[in-house]
RNA sequence: CGGGGCGUAGCGCAGUCUGGUAGCGCGCUUGGUUCGGGACCAAGAAGUCGGAGGUUCGAAUCCUCUCGCCCCGACCA
């Protein structure tokens, strides 16, 4: 692609509204536009990155025996009915009206369609595994989006699906899908962990995500320094506690043991109580109110705990849940959120598993402006349940072995594999006959990659202050050919002559003819990314050289003008054939390489 | 959905408090000088000040209502 001629509007200002890197680079390198909140164009440089990280995808998923299809984005309402996920799946699904007045959603995922495909036309146990996959794009009226491609509405998803007469070849078809993913987030270049996740709305009893590690990511995740547990905090499981984690003199503070109210004016937050009463927060008990199916409930953790609301959700055995308004909280325990306390509550109380044998600790008294110290768990409160409550996180033992601990990392969840078994297909009759003449529902999976999110997840991990270090995998070009002076002709029939040679080779360039000056044109290709880059000027033209130098490095090699082509073709062979490579290391799922 | 903030030229912003009919930088057009890491000079084009209503002799500026967008917290690829 001559430059000259190419839509790829660079520039120079950052967009206001970019928050992360791959947003600031993807728009100022005439990546994407917004076109609304979360919605966006892909230029022509965007788009060919996403068909670089299709082809990545459908490669690696033809491999493993699956095949794609593609289902509308219009759904009927009737098959989501089917499902029950109509009314539950809440305002982020798209609904609208058909002329006819029918009800119609945009799917922001496609288990009902899929099975209604399946279930048409498979009916012996003969016809089975199958595993089907699309590309699509995905709409989902997020509350709010962000980041750029991070967090869309409408995204590019790939979504798997695979059906099986048993779980144990349902088993398979999930960890063979996981082996896949591995090999292609390998084969984009990234940084990534599989952890083990929550299955969420989705349903399902197994799942992992895949996780591209980057500061700027979204979800909390742990793994442990020894053995290969790794998890997102959400699901990560906490070690039993070796003694209760609040007692008399804990971090060597002398603490009362007789109950007692203080007053505490205005010090609502663990900080400002622990900073107020001169007692550290591993001494505080954080008392959090939920609405659990609609009915009142106390948590407790430890003041510097977090609370895991998928913990407190399993142990109390609810289906939905969420942190009380100020107005619930009062209506529950009488007081303003700040000074709740477990002394007296009237509501279910369940307790993190560390607080177990609690002594002389501190919570809020239940009135406004006072606190109680104190405090003895069982002497004081009377605790429904005791359970994991607490959420993981850095320094803690890990559950799985004896000597590891857990590091914290922040990822950005680019795919998921989740083992589905009956959910959806017994509520929506999606049979088979086995040997016997017996029907039985499908065992399902299903497995998503964030086509549109791996763009972004790449730049988080591959850029510098100038801008985007594209793997050449999935970057836009392989190699830009600057021709640095455009009104030289040397130059000029230099460049060009690479420019075509390395093209009737079959190498994607990205060829800078613009009459520009040189310093706009190095600025523009360190921001787009190009792996290779190809300077020609008149400068070492003359000695007959040409500089080539990769977007990682700092400095330029001279390469001779005779046998450029071949010599960069090779370059950009190797590179491919190296990410290529990384695809066949061994895999962390059972049953070892791919 | 709760809390905070912003809508003024294609992009980034000033002007709003204290009403007087719109400005700066980048980009764009033309001419000239430049030409190896985002040059300089000159001359231009470009804005119903998000929208509607109101107050006023007069509104980007004050009031009301709306729409859009961004950021911080509960959901997910």
């Amino acid at each position: 692609m001559r430059l000259s001629r190419a839509f790829m509007p660079t520039l120079k200002e950052s967009p206001a509204d970019a928050q992360v890197v791959s947003h600031v680079y993807l728009v100022r390198g005439g990546f994407i536009r917004r076109l609304a909140a979360g919605i966006y164009n892909f230029l022509p440089l965007g788009w060919r990155v996403v068909r670089k990280i299709e082809d990545i995808v459908r490669d690696e998923l033809d491999r493993a025996g699956a095949q794609e299809v593609l289902m509308p984005a219009a759904v009927p309402a009737e098959l989501w009915q089917e499902s029950g996920r109509w009314d539950k799946y809440g305002p982020e699904l798209l609904r609208f009206k058909d002329r006819k007045g029918a009800d119609f959603c945009i799917g922001p995922t496609h288990e009902e369609v899929i099975v209604e495909m399946v279930r048409r036309d498979t009916s012996s146990y003969r016809d089975l595994p199958l595993n089907l996959y699309q590309i699509q794009s995905k709409f989902r009226d997020e509350m709010r989006p962000r980041a750029g491609l991070m967090r869309g509405r409408e995204f590019i998803m790939k979504d798997a699906y695979s059906f099986d007469v048993s779980e144990e070849t349902a088993t398979t078809a999930y960890w063979t899908m996981y082996r896949a993913y591995e090999r292609i987030f390998r084969r984009c270049g990234l940084d990534f962990r599989a952890v083990e996740a929550d299955t969420g709305a989705i349903g399902g009893s197994r799942s992992h995500e895949f996780q591209v590690l980057a500061d700027s990511g979204e979800d909390a995740i742990v793994a442990c320094d020894h053995c290969d547990y790794a998890a997102n905090v959400e699901q990560a499981e906490v070690a039993a506690p070796t003694a209760p984690g609040i007692a008399p003199g804990a971090d060597g503070h002398a603490a009362a043991t007789t109950r007692a109210t203080v007053a505490t004016p205005g010090q609502k937050t663990i900080e400002e109580v622990s900073a107020f009463l001169k007692v550290p927060a591993t001494q505080l008990i954080k008392t959090l109110i939920y609405i659990a199916d609609d009915q009142p409930v106390a948590a407790l953790v430890r003041g510097d705990r977090g609370l895991n609301e998928i913990a407190l959700k399993k142990a109390i055995g609810a289906s939905a849940l969420y942190l009380a308004r100020d107005s619930e909280v009062v209506a529950a325990t009488g007081v303003a959120p700040g000074f709740v306390g477990p002394v007296g509550l009237t509501i279910p109380v369940y307790a993190d598993h560390e607080l177990r044998g609690a002594t002389a600790a501190v919570t809020g008294a239940g009135a406004a402006d006072a606190h109680h110290v104190g405090v003895d768990l069982a002497r004081d409160v009377t605790v429904t349940a005791f359970a994991p409550l607490r959420l993981a996180g850095p320094g803690d033992r890990c559950p799985r072995c004896a000597e590891g601990h857990f590091r914290g990392f922040k990822g950005i969840e680019v795919g998921h594999v989740f083992f589905l078994g009956t959910k959806y297909s017994a509520p929506m009759a999606c049979t088979f006959i086995d040997e016997q003449g017996a029907s039985h529902p499908m065992v399902m999976g299903c497995y998503g990659i964030g086509i549109t999110r791996v763009a972004a997840a790449a730049i988080e991990q591959n850029h510098d202050g100038n801008g985007i270090c594209w793997p050449m995998s999935i970057a836009p070009y392989q190699v830009e050919v600057i021709a640095l002076q455009a009104g030289d002709a040397a130059v000029v029939a230099a460049a060009t002559a690479l420019y075509e040679g390395l093209t009737a080779r079959g190498v994607e360039v990205l060829f800078d003819d613009r009459d520009e000056r040189p310093g706009g044109k190095f600025k523009d290709a360190d921001l787009i990314g190009v792996p290779l880059r190809i300077a020609v000027g008149a400068r070492s033209l003359k000695d007959g050289k040409l500089e080539l130098k990769w977007r990682r490095d700092d400095k330029p090699t001279l390469i001779d003008v005779d046998g450029a082509v071949a010599h960069v073709a090779e370059l950009v062979a190797a590179e491919q054939q190296r990410l290529r490579a990384l695809a066949d290391a061994p895999s962390a799922a059972p049953g070892g390489a791919a």
